[in-house]
DNA sequence: GTCTATACACGGATAGAC
DNA sequence: GTCTATCCGTGTATAGAC
């Protein structure tokens, strides 16, 4: 990567135009991928639906991987903000429970940005560092267990576990719309409580 | 010109050397597949693997997508019927242990299959019935409840968890060779075995 | 019956004109 | 900043050599 950063005044190419221009961009690939799946999405298909060029979208980003890889991350901020919150302001003791309910909730509430996680999430083209996902939990896993006083489990194992785990109930949910997630979490809410019970 | 080879043995169109040709198309693929990934594998790269040209590929194999299928299945194949075995040979009460273990045990043995398999399976691509994933242990779940005597569970919830989990699990030991999967799934275990308990 | 050679349409990506 | 033109790779279809 470059060293710029020179300054807070940010003329170099943040003009109003391309701030849209990208975040249109995004927009449209969220949806792409939400409706059509990763595979399913082109440059080309991406560029008619911000009515542009190929080229022009990749003048704004550099590959079109990147661009995904964006998109992705924008919607993963959104729920991992929403969950940290969520889990930060409740009762350790909890903390495992606050968290499954409110990723599966927050899924749940929002189709187009599920399926992209889900996508983005299983498909091991970008390969982001599995312990990013697992790990934040896994201590939350481990506050619990000292919250309760129960000897410790194994945390990493547990939050590994928890987390297919939900992802196997979301993905299942969006193949099948009929599906209550809300209702499913609890049972896995139920299996780390006891897990954190003795 | 006018060869009349009407010898004895195999005549036809499953000829030896066809039959070994598949066989070894089966197997570069699984080794392609296993080592970069579904993305990655063209069939350029496979034709190269195997020595031959794209056309003599698909002169075996009706499409790219085709041949990738057969060789996620014949994974498959040997997978889930070792698994049956070891289900059906148990007491049914240790049903949903067995399963786990004589899964991950496979998979954590065959670690060419197990990329393979996980790629496919989490692999939106060809989109397989999630059905006949946990439909299995969904009916080895409600056994196991029944020879217990307890209340039934949310079998479909329960099954899609340890399935997703295995999933976790085993991705995480390819992730990092060092992870011990074997003493990884005894928590799922546990898990299944503590729901079954009341 | 098994393959090579070739050609095509589409994918992502680059260079350079405007 | 956006486009046209171009390039290379991928999957697939066809002809025809052996």
């Amino acid at each position: 990567m470059t060293t710029g950063r020179r300054d807070a005044g940010a003329h170099r190419e943040s003009t109003l135009a391309t701030q849209a221009r990208r975040a249109q961009l995004l927009d449209v690939t969220i949806g792409i991928v939400a409706e059509h799946g990763y595979a399913q999405t082109s440059l080309a298909r991406i560029a008619e639906g911000a009515g542009v060029t190929k080229a022009a979208v990749l003048y704004h980003y550099p590959t079109k991987d990147a661009l995904v890889e964006t998109a992705y991350e924008h919607v993963l901020t959104a729920l991992i903000g929403e969950v940290a919150a969520a889990v930060e302001g409740a009762d350790p003791a909890e903390g495992p429970a606050v968290y499954v309910r409110s990723m599966v909730g927050h899924l749940a509430a929002h189709p187009r940005h599920s399926r992209m996680i889900i996508e983005a999430m299983t498909n091991a083209g970008a390969d982001h560092d599995p312990r990013t996902r697992w790990e934040p939990l896994a201590q939350i896993i481990e506050a619990a267990a000292r919250a309760r006083g129960v000897e410790p489990v194994d945390a990493r194992a547990t939050a590994l576990i928890a987390g297919g785990g939900i992802d196997a109930l979301v993905a299942e949910h969006l193949h099948d719309p009929g599906y209550d997630v809300t209702v499913a979490a609890e049972t896995l809410v139920r299996m780390l409580d006891t897990a954190l019970s003795r």
